[in-house]
DNA sequence: AACCAGGGTGATG
DNA sequence: CATCACCATGGT
């Protein structure tokens, strides 16, 4: 059965392919015009189609209907009102230009570990080969749905119990070591991932700094993409540099809270802008 | 071939 | 506290 969800201005594409999540694949080009995404959640599959005005959940399963629809409600973020974001975010010329041309981004309500684990595996990397090396932890060691959707997040408890060698067809390199930090000291209890989200922003930033390999920039990650705090503020070489072109002095007042955001759209949309010379002068 | 990629760690000034 | 080599791998 399928639902559909409305969310005025919302972009699949824009959401799905900004960076902040690695599991979403567009299906190739059928007969059918608009954008169809699969993808995962943790180990919640999900097929979804772009509409003019939303999108729409593809053969949700019979079970818990109700359930499932309000997880991916929340996943992405369907209840907030980024419109009003945006106009207040436009009182800054250059976050006006960057929110109008994101227009359809979201920031996603992502699974804590996943979001843990893809990030840890993004420092000193890029975004294709992020989604590779993810792609292989899952088809490795995580859980396969029955109608071969594809294979979900693998647990904490899963990845702990493993070693640097079994995890070597990753190629993750030296990230591997971190990552097996991050599993054992979420499985023992450690780290407490569900406790984050009832915690201010530098308490969850301390909680996740437990584990070897995750500073300031992957901490602040996964408390905006996964817990949705909004005033998390991934620095990464991007931002650094956006920041030295735009906002010597920091971000401009209107943003006031919602830095994470702004954030998104600056990195999303400098990063798309086209890089022939100066990447930035155009902007 | 050198440089870069949604960084972090550990060793030095 | 600031800087810096280094980490493993693939793409340009």
């Amino acid at each position: 059965m399928n639902y559909y969800i409305k969310i005025p201005g919302f972009s699949l594409e824009q959401t799905l392919e900004s960076g902040q999540c690695f599991r979403w694949r567009r299906e190739p080009p059928s007969d059918d015009p608009r954008a169809v995404y699969r993808g995962f959640s943790g180990e919640r599959p999900l097929r979804v189609r772009q509409e003019a005005d939303g999108i729409t959940l593809l053969d949700l399963g019979e079970a818990d209907r109700r359930g499932q629809i309000a997880f991916w409600r929340a996943y992405f973020d369907a209840d907030t009102d980024y419109e009003a974001i945006r106009k207040r975010f436009s009182a800054d010329e250059t976050l006006r230009r960057a929110s109008e041309e994101c227009r359809g981004l979201r920031i996603l309500r992502q699974d804590p570990f996943e979001t843990l684990i893809s990030f840890i595996l993004s420092q000193n990397n890029n975004i294709p080969r992020i989604r590779g090396i993810v792609e292989r932890l899952c088809q490795t060691f995580g859980g396969s749905d029955a109608e071969g959707a594809g294979f979900g997040f693998p647990s904490a408890e899963r990845l702990a119990g493993l070693n640097e060698e079994a995890l070597a067809p990753l190629r993750a390199g030296f990230r591997a070591r971190y990552l097996l930090d991050a599993a054992r000291k979420v499985s023992d209890g450690t780290v407490r991932l569900s406790a984050i989200f009832g915690m201010s922003c530098g308490e969850g930033r301390a909680e996740l700094k437990k584990i070897v390999g995750v500073g300031d920039k992957v901490a602040d990650c996964v408390l905006l993409f996964a817990y949705h705090k909004t005033e998390a503020f991934p620095s990464d070489v991007w931002i650094k540099r956006i920041a030295a072109e735009y906002y010597k002095d920091g971000l401009p007042e209107c943003v006031g809270g919602d830095r994470g955001i702004a954030q998104q759209y600056l990195f999303e949309y400098f990063r798309k802008a086209p890089r022939d010379g100066k990447a930035f002068r155009a902007c």
